[in-house]
DNA sequence: CAGGATCCGTGACGATACTG
DNA sequence: CAGTATCGTCACGGATCCTG
């Protein structure tokens, strides 16, 4: 019965480990979550804007970052009829749900930033 | 008038993004989250229990992620006057303050898993 | 304008061996 | 037992140039 339970609590825990890496692999690296703020503030951007928004980023990245989010059906992208032809990137329900957790995160790094610089 | 609440916007922006990142170097690598986990469930730990616990990882950097963690005040470090010497790492309050942001993390994964799978 | 192709530096992670 | 030292690999991000 005990025995039962460990169990259960093994593959429980092997369950989280894995859906914790699922959703850290969809926000890591240096520019996803950059994206994602600028596109929950404008809820949807150009490829230009959000190159302009990550400072510095160069356009390869950008366009990894980006193929990534979609894939992860997190932005759309879709292609407007334009003479310079543009892109549009747009958040997605999907990426909506995450946004507060990703405020939950913002505001534990804001404590954290005070509570080790006081440190 | 607009211009100033842009500006305010502005900061406000540049303000969650370093916070953001803060917060997402605690916990980004591939690692330490898995320390976490192991740590929320048992409270507290020796080395040799985390590399079990941490399947395949190497003591090497093991003692660095613990290192990180131990400087971000996530867990402490405690040597144990024993013949062979035994170090017990636990987790601190602050972590524990995370604890349901990385709750709502694992579950959201679980959630995505399933709707990529799906589609 | 959007983004692919190419080249490159750096750091994260790993394997193994060794020490107090 | 709890690490440190050393060496090696590889993917991430960056810079620059090129194309439809």
């Amino acid at each position: 019965m005990a025995q039962e339970n460990c169990l259960q609590d093994i593959e429980l825990y092997k369950k989280r480990s894995l859906s914790l890496k699922d959703a850290l692999e969809l926000l890591s690296g240096k520019w996803k979550l950059v994206v994602l703020l600028h596109l929950y503030h404008h809820g949807t951007s150009r490829f230009k804007d959000l190159q302009e928004g990550c400072v510095s980023i160069s356009p390869k990245v950008l366009s990894k970052e980006l193929q990534n989010l979609e894939i992860n059906q997190l932005i759309t992208r879709t292609v407007n009829n334009t003479k310079p032809v543009t892109v549009s990137y747009a958040i997605t329900e999907h990426a909506l749900e995450i946004e507060p957790v990703i405020m939950a995160l913002v505001e534990f790094g804001m404590k954290h930033r005070v509570k080790i610089t006081a440190a």
